[in-house]
DNA sequence: CTTATGATGTACT
DNA sequence: GTACATCATAAGG
């Protein structure tokens, strides 16, 4: 793993930020499926109406006041999953929806789960990305700094690649934080 | 291209 | 009951 605590551990926007590039690495069965990250939004605490720890910690969002370098899973709309890398200090809470990527890696192992759509159509938001990956509640808490073989691993990007700040999506509140992330044209 | 809507589980008022 | 960090389809322009 050369990606480390103080990464994850500091500023959720920071964070969100850096992790466009960075490599999501997902081991299935002996086999591997690496996508670039293109596509992030931060969610923070009590400062933060939109996001899920804005009123406290509930059985939920627990995984966001957690240790960073942790994943917070929840399900979405009753049918989806979206992942999240927790930031921020213990007991701060703060974490980075993962909405969109782009496949590096095990373009075939990603049509078994989303079908044989247009590429630009497999990977863009974050419902996608986690069938894409095969991410479910079992991988709530799951920690992305411990395993030495891991099951998950983001991987450092080699460069700072451009990045666009913009609103965040799919919100009725807070809609005008700049709080996603993009990556720009083509990295 | 755009907007509309149904599917579906959990958290919250 | 209502809202929700969504997606795949269908219908309209």
């Amino acid at each position: 793993v050369d990606i480390h605590l103080r990464f994850f551990e500091q500023d959720t926007l920071a964070a969100a930020e850096q992790l466009i590039g960075c490599y999501l690495a997902r081991k299935i069965d002996g086999r591997e499926i690496i996508v670039r990250i293109t596509e992030t939004e931060a969610y923070k605490g009590s400062e933060d109406p939109a996001s899920h720890a804005y009123r406290g910690k509930t059985a939920r969002n627990t995984p966001m006041f957690g240790r960073a370098g942790k994943l917070y899973v929840y399900l979405s709309y009753g049918l989806h999953y979206c992942m999240n890398v927790v930031t921020e200090a213990e007991n701060v809470p703060g974490a980075v929806l993962l909405r969109a990527g782009k496949a590096v890696q095990g373009l075939d192992l990603i049509r078994e789960r989303r079908g044989s759509m247009a590429d630009k159509q497999l990977l863009n938001g974050p419902g996608k990305l986690a069938q894409a990956l095969s991410i479910a509640l079992d991988f709530n808490g799951y920690d992305l700094l411990q395993p030495a073989n891991p099951q998950l691993a983001i991987h450092p990007r080699e460069r700072a690649y451009p990045v666009a700040a913009t609103p965040r999506i799919g919100i009725s509140k807070a809609q005008e934080y700049p709080w996603r992330f993009i990556l720009r044209d083509n990295g």
